[in-house]
DNA sequence: AATGAATGAGATTTCATTCAT
DNA sequence: CATGAATGAAATCTCATTCAT
C-alpha cells in the first residue's frame, strides 16, 4: 500500500513499529510509561535502535504527536463531509481509542514544553476547522444564532466527548448514559434521525 | 469519626508541608514531576523524611488525593447551598487551580492503578451529589424533563469546564469566550441573572 | 589526626576513599578515565554511592580540585618557609605526583568550564604567593632587578617544572638532565649550595 | 617517499575536511570532545564516513598527530633558518594556535597509549633539532658554555612557552607580561634587537 | 566512495526504598 | 522523629564499531 520507493528513515517499517509501540504504551499505561526501553520491548527491537531513530524522547513524542494529529485532522475532514457530519464528528470525538491518546498528550504537555506548542497549534486548527463546518451545518436550525457561536459549540462537544472518554478509562460510568442521550437528542434535532 | 486530637503523625505540620509541596509540584509541573526528592526540596525537608511520612509514593498520592477530594466535596456542598447554586458550581468546576489538580490525578490514574479506584469512587460520589442537587434546581425550568436527566447535565457541565481549564493550561484559546458565553446564557435562563 | 567529631558527609571515610580513587585514576589514566563507575571500582564501593556523595561529576571534580589545591598551597607555604625555600619550591613544582594531577586538571578545564574558573583563581593565588616570596628571596642577588620581575621568575620556574613532569610522563627524556642542571646552577647561585 | 599523486583515500578532500574538523574540535573543546559524531557534524559529513576513512578513533588521532607534527617540524626548520632564528622559534613555541593543539595531544596521550609513543618520538626529534641549532646560535654568547647545554635551553624555552599558552587558555594572566619580558631581554642579549 | 541500519557498552543522572542510628 | 548511608533499578543519552548495500 505505502510505496516502498524511499526505504530511508521516514518510511522505514522499523520506525513505524517504534511509533506504534509508543502509541500503544501511551494509551494503555499513560505517557509516563513511554520510555525508550519499554518502547523497545513492545516494538521487539533493541533499545539502542529506538534512540537511533529518535535521538531524544522529545523527538519521539513530537513525531508521534504529529502523526496522530495529522491522522486526526484527516478523519475530521472525512467526517465533516460524510452524510451525517455531526454524528460522524461526535462518533470520532468520543471514540475511546483516539481520544485517550489525545488526552495523554495533553497531560504530557504539562511536562514537556516542546509538546505544548505543537498541541496548541493543532488544537486551534482543529477547532477552527470544526467551527467553520458547524457554521454551515447549523444553518437553518435554531442554533444558527449569535447565542450559539459555532466555535463555542465545537468546544462544548469536544469537552463533553473528552469527559466521557476520560471517565470511561477510569471506570466511571455515572451520568454517561444520560449525557450521551442528551447529545443524541441534540444531534437528532439538528441533523435529523 | 475523625478523633479530636490524634497527635503525632496524622496532623503534623511537616506532613502538611509535604502534601502541600506535592500538590504544588503536581499543578505546576505535572504528576511525573512529583518525586520524593523534589517534594522534599519544595517542602524544605530532607528527602528521607518524605519517605518517613509516606513509605511509598502510592501512599503519598493517595493521601494527597483524598485530602483534595474531601476539600472538593466540601466546596461543592457549599456551592450548592449558596444563593446561586449553579453559578457557584460552574465557577468551582472551571476554577483553574482546583481543576488542574483534578486533571493531573486523572492522568496519573492511567499510570498508578492504585489511584484509579479511588478516583472512580470519589467521582461517582460527586456526580451523584450534583445530580441530586440539579434535579431540584432545574425544577420549574424547561430542563426539568426526561430529555435532560440531571446526571447527564452534571457530566456535561463538568466536561465543558474541564475542557476549558485543560486548554487554557496549554495556551489554547479558540472558542473559549464563545463557550463560556453559551454557558452563561444557560445559567441566566435557569437561574436568573 | 583529623578529628572525628563530625561524622557527617564532609569527613566520612567513604567520601575520602572516593576522592582518593578519583585522584589515582586521574593521575594514572587521565581525566577522561574518571567516570563514576571506575571511581567506584577503584574505591571498592557501589557506583550509586559515588553519586550519593557527589550528585554530579562536576561536584566530584570541583571537590577534588579544591582538596588538591588547598594541599598544594599549604605545601608551598611550608616550602617557602623552609631553610632553602627556592630548592624546596623547585622540588615541589617538579614533583611528578603532584604536578601530574595539576596538569590533568588544566586539561580537564578545557572541557568542564566549572573547573576553569576555580583553576584560574587558585593559580593566580599561588603565583602571587610565590612572587611575593621571590621578591624577598632574590634580594641581594643580581636577580633583584627590574629585569627579573619576581612574578615572571615564578612563571618560568613553574613552566619549566611542568614541562619536565609532562614530558617524563610521556617517556620523553631529551634535554631533561641538562635543563635540571641549568636550574640547579641557578639555585646554587641565588641560594648557595 | 611520498608518491606524487596517490589518488583516492590518502589525499581526498573529504579526508582533509575530517582531519581539519577534528583539529578544530580538539583545540576549541579539548580532546574528549573529539568523537566520530561531532567530527562528522563539524566536517559536514555523515558519521559513518568518518569511520570509513578512519576505522578506529586511534587511527584518526594518530593521523591527525602525524600531520600536525610534520607541519610543526617544517615550521621549526623554517624558523631556524630565518634571520632571527631564536625570536622566530620563540614566536612559534608561544603561538596560541599551534601550542594548544600540542598540549591537547599531551593530555590525550595519558588516555590513549597509542599516541604516547608517537609523541615521544616526535618530541625527541624536535628537541634534537632545536638543540643542534641552538648550539650554533649561542656560539659567541656567554651561553656557549657547558653551564648552558643547548638541549636544556631548548626544554626551558619550550616549557615556558607552553606554560604561557596553557595559562592563557585558562584565563590566567599573573606574571605573563613579566615572563615574556624576561624572555625578550634574553633574546635581545643573544640575538640583538 | 559513501551511507543507513543496527547494536553492545557504558556514562550520567534520577529514583524509590531500606536500614541503622 | 528524623536523618545519613547505602543500594538496586532504570532512564536518557552518547559512543564506537560492524555490516550490508
Amino acid at each position: 500500500m505505502t510505496e516502498k520507493r524511499r526505504v530511508g528513515t521516514a518510511r522505514s517499517a522499523t520506525r513505524t513499529a517504534i511509533l506504534d509501540a509508543a502509541q500503544k504504551l501511551m494509551v494503555d499505561d499513560g505517557y509516563a510509561a513511554v520510555t525508550a526501553r519499554r518502547v523497545a520491548v513492545q516494538a521487539n527491537v533493541k533499545p539502542a535502535l529506538v534512540q537511533y531513530y529518535f535521538p531524544s524522547m522529545d523527538e519521539l513524542f513530537l513525531t508521534l504527536y504529529r502523526r496522530a494529529a495529522d491522522g486526526s485532522i484527516d478523519r475530521q475532514v472525512a467526517a465533516l463531509s460524510s452524510p451525517q457530519p455531526l454524528r460522524a464528528l461526535w462518533a470520532l470525538s468520543s471514540d475511546t481509542g483516539y481520544a485517550a491518546l489525545a488526552i495523554e498528550f495533553m497531560a504530557l504537555a504539562n511536562h514537556r514544553k516542546s509538546i505544548q506548542a505543537e498541541i496548541a497549534i493543532y488544537s486551534e486548527r482543529a477547532r477552527d476547522l470544526q467551527a467553520r463546518a458547524l457554521t454551515t451545518l447549523l444553518q437553518g436550525t435554531r442554533y444558527a444564532s449569535s447565542a450559539f457561536p459555532s466555535a463555542g459549540v465545537s468546544l462544548i462537544l469536544a469537552g463533553v466527548a473528552r469527559g466521557l472518554v476520560m471517565e470511561e478509562n477510569l471506570g466511571i460510568h455515572g451520568g454517561h448514559r444520560e449525557a450521551r442521550a442528551i447529545v443524541e437528542t441534540w444531534l437528532a434535532e439538528v441533523e435529523g434521525t
